[in-house]
DNA sequence: CGCTCTATTGATAAACCTCAAATACAGTGG
DNA sequence: CCACTGTATTTGAGGTTTATCAATAGAGCG
């Protein structure tokens, strides 16, 4: 498990042994692809980290619509902000493969900080890093046309999911244009058609639920600059 | 400056006279309409709390397209997250109206916050708020019609800068089309027309930057259902 | 092989933006 | 008080972008 430290956020400064300390004492669990850790809207419980695997995070409208806000991977939390303020979940958290995930309660964290003062900080980080990220979507929402943010979410997906291959760099998780539109804000006929056209160009490829980036220069100018 | 106190969040918990205390310590300004308290990409100096007036707080995306996220006034804060981290401003805040600012740099936040530890708490507070807020605001912008996302800047407006008068509730603050466009990602045109409309059906009355909201709950149906 | 889920593609329509032109308004200085 | 100037606003026409709907094809799985 501790080859996930270097990844960590929260236990940042803390040494091996300490960290395994904390890990020891979270909760651990894990889920197949689909399963659902939390609901939108439950009472939060817990703040999760996860190990290995990955969690969609979503949030519906009112009439069902999906928005995919962020994809996590080892090393990454979720409801850190719910779980410390007994707030409902904002969101639901599922699990896209199969995911190893460790998570504490509410007093758990504040024993935590009090030994460890260095997380509150840690966390506070976290939680503008996220914050600065989701003003920066929502500007490109607001200024950009779709081709344009579907570019992004590639590249967005890319960096927190790649992994280099022969043909280029593939995006690591089951992704379908369903998915790529809840996470860029259009419709699977939207992305369908984008990416045909990306695919002529040789800018990726793809195949069911899978996605390869072969051209990522391409794809980034194209991205800054429509 | 006392009677600011209750809308303040950071320093909730403390008496009054640690309040006044540390009022007392900060850096004090008064800006006219349109003055630039800092810009987007300049390094963060300081926190900033509106004592009295409003300010607008904007990012600019690459091509100078402007939008709005907040507008803030008394006993709200801006750059907490920048200031505390030497980061760049990630955003441009403008008087709106005359304006008295305080406001402290990164040292005095830290020795505030030594002192009082609580106040590091709230402030954790406020910016999970803040990141609640942005969220909903970017699932709006996903999923619903300009129209809609409309109603809903101006109920949030009138919720934060409303005033009751005779013929309704009254945004006090310079307000042109413009700015609601950027507030909620169309542009002016499109609010022009659907303010047209709102003004026919006497849900609202406006003049040269100002509008006045007659039929709120009218607004808050048409907001939730479209 | 049949079932289910995903993806493609075309036709159509709706939503919204862009541009142009005219009008209204507020403030300024004579 | 009035004309002048610089914005703000309105409105229409026309075009682009993007969503919607329908039909078909493809992929994976038991």
């Amino acid at each position: 498990m501790e080859d996930s430290f270097q990844e960590t956020d929260l236990f940042k400064g803390l040494s091996v042994d300490q960290y395994s300390e904390i890990i020891k004492s979270g909760y651990h669990q894990t889920f197949k692809p689909r399963d659902i850790l939390f609901h939108q809207g439950d009472p939060a419980e817990k703040l999760y980290m996860v190990n290995t695997g990955r969690l969609k995070l979503t949030k519906l409208n009112e009439k069902g619509k999906e928005v995919i806000f962020r994809y996590i991977s080892a090393g990454e939390l979720t409801a850190a902000i719910s779980s410390l303020k007994d707030w409902d979940y904002p969101m639901t958290a599922e699990s896209v493969e199969a995911s190893e995930v460790t998570s504490w309660d509410k007093v758990a964290i504040f024993k935590m900080i009090e030994i460890y003062p260095t997380i509150a900080l840690n966390l506070l980080n976290i939680v503008l890093v996220r914050i600065d990220d989701v003003q920066h979507r929502y500007l490109e929402l607001c200024t950009e046309r779709v081709e344009q943010r579907i570019a992004r979410s590639l590249l967005r997906l890319m960096r927190s999911a790649g992994k280099k291959t022969p043909e280029g760099i593939r995006i690591d998780l089951p992704l379908s244009r369903q998915n790529i539109a809840d996470f860029s804000g259009t419709t699977l006929f939207t992305v369908s058609r984008t990416l045909s056209a990306w695919i002529k160009k040789d800018w990726i490829k793809s195949g069911r639920e899978k996605i390869t980036i072969t051209n990522p220069h391409s794809l980034v100018l194209f991205s800054e600059n429509g």
